[in-house]
DNA sequence: TTGCTCCTCACGTCACGTGAGGTGGC
DNA sequence: TTGCTCCTCACGTCACGTGAGGTGGC
């Protein structure tokens, strides 16, 4: 049986030195025998006890999760709940990285669609990236009550034309208004702006900002704070 | 302007107090102001500042990055470039576990397959899976060759029966029986087995090996070692 | 005065990397 | 004797968590 020093384990394992010591340290793999002169010596065995051990590492498993493994007496009755954990443990970071891919993505975009970069941006666009979701929620909220009003409005209107029976029209025509008072109102306090020029989050009043040009995303405000006027971005704003 | 504690900055930003403080002595976000008692107390900026060091936390940038940026005179000239060295960062962290994932399923799958489990066994898994690709590599060019062999041989017979050439096949057999004689000893030559008894790697006699039962991942063959004799699982095995 | 919050050390986590200064083995 | 390898401290990395022991502010 050939013996091998540290140098060479880590060599035939891929790994440095340092981490050999510190295997041994950390009681994973302890040499089978020292030399006079204090050097580790490494049976066929402890190679292949590290080679388990480098590909437990490459499966991610930490090094108190090996240690473990080994130090158990029936390591089959655990070695399956052993993966399961692991498992759950790589979804979720896998998880994770996603949700920062996606959320850079995000930014990458922002920040092109954005004319010029500061890192107060940052904040705005951090802000409006955290009420998306809200802000989703609120825009399919506004796109289903829109389309019962229509339905309402072009059922009524068909049923006057096409079957001479007025009286809907005439019960709808109030619903119709107020569910469109109800969808504005919804709208403006659910939603807030912010400001290209000095970054506040600021609320509108109704009447400035129910007939101010807009677009999809943004609107023409005047922020309360620096007096600018100009395309302030939507977000969602309830708690403002 | 109202300006809060520590602890109040911690809350609006979902962290604890102790990162807040780790913060500043990381120099990443000092307070504007200090109590008489030597309080830490921070501003409405203090705030915006901390929420944009949380997104870009968020987005997996470690602090001496999101340092960096603040300290930059310039951030529009940088964001660029961080955002990119950040994405590739975090798709190479995502490949990897992928892979890690990607492996920990085959060994559920092996160790399902395996009747019996022990630390030993997950050796011989490792050593597989290594080995894998190349053992795919070994396989892919057997069956090209077979597919080679075999069309030679049909063709030529063919050609025999409805055409009465006779030639082409009696130049061919030689052909064949060359490459299927290469065929085999480059298979022989180029996996092992492993004992399923004492998990040594070897490689079997010719003799023994060609006429020996077999399955498409398994053989039965004695241990050269132990003198087992059962299936072993066929592994890549050029270098031993 | 009593809780509550905050303060600063200072050590622990994780898996090693990186010297420093000394030594074994060919 | 000369390289090369190995040895043991011991500190550094990263982003905090977790007490300990003391104090500010309502």
């Amino acid at each position: 049986m050939s013996k091998y020093t540290t140098g060479e384990l880590a060599k035939l394992c891929g790994v440095s030195v340092r981490t050999v010591q510190y295997y041994d340290n950390r009681n994973i793999l302890a040499p089978s025998e020292l030399s006079e002169g204090g050097r580790r010596l490494y049976s066929e065995d402890d190679l292949k006890k590290m080679r388990v051990i480098c590909f437990l590492k490459e499966l991610g498993f930490s090094l108190n999760a090996i240690g473990e493994l080994f130090s158990e007496k029936d390591p089959g009755s655990v070695i399956a709940l052993l993966l399961d954990q692991q498992e759950q443990l790589l979804r979720t970071e896998l998880a994770g990285y996603q949700e920062k891919l996606r959320k850079l993505e995000e930014l990458r975009q922002q920040i092109k669609n954005a004319k010029s970069f500061s890192v107060d941006s940052l904040g705005d666009i951090a802000e409006q990236m955290k009420n998306k979701k809200k802000l989703f929620r609120v825009r399919s909220t506004m796109i289903a009550v829109a389309l019962i009003a229509e339905a309402i409005e072009v059922g009524t209107i068909l049923l006057w034309i096409f079957k001479g029976i007025w009286w809907p029209f005439a019960v709808g025509l109030p619903i119709l208004i107020g569910l469109c008072t109800w969808i504005s109102v919804y709208y403006f306090h659910s939603v807030a702006f912010i400001c290209p020029q000095c970054h506040e989050v600021f609320k509108p009043k109704f009447k400035e900002s129910f007939w101010a040009y807009h677009t999809p995303t943004t609107r023409r405000l005047t922020c309360p704070k620096c007096g600018h006027k100009g395309m302030c971005v939507e977000t969602y704003g309830k708690d403002i």
